[in-house]
DNA sequence: CTGAAAGCGCTTACAG
DNA sequence: CTGAAAGCGCTTACAG
C-alpha cells in the first residue's frame, strides 16, 4: 500500500501539508493542494483507516449484533443499515448471538477493542441489561425492532395498535373465535402484542380466553406443534393470530395437516409481512414492519449519535404497523 | 480503555514484557508473566487491536461480498462464515453489491483501506476479472458458490452432477416434458446445470427442446412470469426444473394461478434447498447446497491462506448436491 | 500557509 | 530474560 510518505515526497511537501490538503479542514495554498492532488492521484493513494483511527479512537465501523441472520425478519433489516452506513462511509459487522447474553458481552467487548464507533442491537430483552449499562457509559447504541425503556435510542413500531388493530381487523371480518399464538412474554413486543389482541376482544365484547392463547412460541416448527394442540382440544376456532410471520407458517401448515383449509375453515394472521409473506399459500394476511426502512433510521441515528458533539437526548421512535390484507383471512 | 502502558505500570515492568508475556510467543520469566496477567486482569486490559494491526498489518477482519442478503441462499451461508471466523478471532464486514461492478470495487478499496485481511465472493462471473486479479496480487481470495476458473480457492457444489441426477429423478418418475427455467447463462453455474438437463435428457432418449427452455429467469417474480408464458404455450408440460428456489416457488404459483396442481399435473423440482424448501405447499423436492457448510468450509480455507507462511495452491472444491425429496414432484 | 515533532497503542529487533 | 528505542501510518498542536 502506498503511504502518505511517498506521497508528501512525489509532492515535494511535508506529510503534515498531504493530510491537511485531504481532509479540508485546515487551509491550505491552493497551488500546494494541487499538486498533492496530483500526487494522490498519481500513486493511487488511500489512507490508511487503521492508523487514523488509531489517531482518533475512531474506526468508522458499526456492529450490529441480532440473534440470527437465518431470522427471516432480519435480512432486510440489515439491507436498510448496510446501504445507509455505506452512505456515510461506515463498514458495517454482523454478529449473531443466538440470543446467548456470553455470547453477546464477547462480541461487544471484541469489537470494543477494534475501536468500533457505536453498536445497533436487535436483542434487547430482560438478562441485557449491560446494555443499558453501556449506553450509560456514553457509548453510541441504538436498538432496533425489540424496545427496553426509553432510556436508548431505539427505532421500533407501535406493537400495541399493530396487534389491536388486526384483532378488530378479523372481528369485523366476522371471526368470533380468534386464537393468539404467541412469542416469549419477557420480550416487551409480546407483551404490547397481546394487550392489543385482547383489547380488541374486550371491547367487541368477547373477552380473552385462557385456553386460546399459547406464549412462548417460537419459529415455525413451534407454531405448528402449537396450533396442532389447539385444534386437537376442539376449540370452534375460526381464526389465528399469530405474532410473527414464522409462526403463521408452523400455524398454517399445521391447519391445512388437519385437513382444514385457510381461510375458508380458520383465518390466519401473521405479524412481520416478512419477504416470505406474499410467497405463502395462501398469500399471507399480517401486520406489516418496515424493515428496510426501520434499518436505515437505526443507522442514521446511530451515525448521528456517533457524531454529534453532544449527546442528543435518547428517543424512541414509533413506527405505525399496518395490516397488508392478502389471502389467509376471510 | 486501558492501555498497555498502564498495565506496564502497575506490573512494574516495561511495556515490552507486557506485549511479550500477553503474545506468548517470546519467553518470559514465569514470575514476571504472573504479574503480569495480574494486572491485566484486575486493570480488566484488552489489547487494541487496531494499534495491533497498524503493526503487522493485519485487521483480523474478513470482508464477505455477495449479492444480496435478502436474496434465500445467504443467511445460512453468512451464519456458517461468521460462526468459523468466530472460532478462529476474526470478524466479517458484510457487503451488498445488487451484482453491481463499481459497487464491488468501491466496496474492495474500502476495506483494502481497513487492512482487511482478506475476502470471499459470492460474485463472481463474467466483468469481475478484478477479483483474479485480486488473486494474482497475492490478496486472500476465497468464492463462495460461484466458480470462476480454477486459479482462485473455490467452495462450491457439483452443479452439473446435481442437475443430472435432478433430471433423471424426474425422468424416472414418469415425467416425460420436462421444462428448464434457468439462470443467467454467463454464471457458470448455470451452464452446469443446463448441461445437466441436457445430459440426463439425452440420455433418455429425450432430446431437449428449445421451446422448453428459459434462460435469464432471476427471483421468484421472473419465474413466475416465465412459467405463466410457457404455460400459455399448451405444451403439455408435465415437471418442470427451475435451477433456484425462489424460481421454483414463482413457477408453482404461476401453476397454480392457472388452475393446475403441482405435482398431480405439473412436478416441479427446484435447487437450493434454501430454508424456505420445507415450508412451501407443496413442500419443495430440490437440489440441495450445504450453505452452512459452504460457508463455513470458505471461512476456513481463507483463514488457513490468510496465516500460512507461503500460500497454498488455489483448491476448488466440489461439494456433492443432492436431492432432497418432498412432495412437488410425483 | 507549512514543517518538524510528538503521539495514538502496540510490537519487535537491538542491546545488554 | 528484559528494557529502551524505533516504527507501523496517520493527525495535529506548536512554532515559525
Amino acid at each position: 500500500m502506498v503511504t502518505i510518505k511517498e506521497v508528501a515526497e512525489r509532492a515535494g511537501v511535508s506529510t503534515s501539508t498531504v493530510s491537511r490538503a485531504l481532509s479540508g479542514k485546515i487551509p491550505v495554498n491552493d497551488e500546494t493542494k494541487q499538486k498533492v492532488l496530483l500526487a494522490v492521484k498519481e500513486l493511487n493513494y488511500q489512507p490508511n483507516v487503521l492508523a487514523q483511527g488509531l489517531k482518533d479512537g475512531k474506526s468508522r465501523t458499526l456492529g450490529l449484533i441480532i440473534p440470527n441472520v437465518r431470522n427471516l425478519v432480519f435480512p432486510a433489516a440489515i439491507r436498510g443499515i448496510e446501504d445507509m452506513a455505506k452512505k456515510h462511509g461506515y463498514t458495517v459487522v454482523l454478529c449473531n448471538t443466538d440470543e446467548d447474553v456470553e455470547t453477546e458481552k464477547f462480541y461487544i467487548d471484541n469489537l470494543r477493542r477494534r475501536l468500533i464507533d457505536g453498536f445497533i442491537f436487535s436483542t434487547a430483552r430482560p438478562g441485557h441489561e449491560h446494555l443499558l449499562e453501556l449506553k450509560r457509559e456514553g457509548f453510541p447504541v441504538v436498538f432496533l425492532i425489540r424496545q427496553m425503556g426509553e432510556d436508548v435510542d431505539t427505532i421500533t413500531v407501535d406493537n400495541y395498535k399493530g396487534a389491536y388493530d388486526a384483532t378488530k381487523y378479523m372481528l369485523l371480518r366476522g371471526l368470533k373465535n380468534i386464537a393468539f399464538i404467541n412469542g416469549h412474554m419477557d420480550i416487551f413486543l409480546y407483551q404490547q402484542r397481546f394487550e392489543g389482541y385482547k383489547k380488541a376482544l374486550e371491547e367487541a365484547g368477547f373477552p380473552f380466553k385462557e385456553e386460546m392463547v399459547v406464549h412462548e412460541v417460537y419459529g415455525w416448527e413451534d407454531g405448528y406443534q402449537a396450533m396442532t394442540n389447539l385444534l386437537k382440544k376442539n376449540l370452534k376456532i375460526d381464526g389465528v393470530f399469530a405474532t410473527s410471520d414464522p409462526k403463521a407458517i408452523g400455524v398454517i401448515r399445521a391447519i391445512k395437516d388437519f385437513g382444514l383449509k385457510v381461510p375458508d375453515d380458520i383465518s390466519v394472521m401473521g405479524f412481520d409481512n416478512s419477504d416470505m409473506a406474499p410467497l405463502l399459500d395462501p398469500p399471507l394476511t399480517t401486520v406489516s414492519q418496515p424493515f428496510y426502512e426501520m434499518g436505515a433510521k437505526a443507522c442514521e441515528r446511530l451515525i448521528k449519535i456517533i457524531e454529534a458533539k453532544k449527546k442528543p437526548k435518547a428517543k424512541v421512535e414509533v413506527l405505525p404497523a399496518e395490516i397488508v390484507v392478502r389471502k389467509s383471512v376471510v
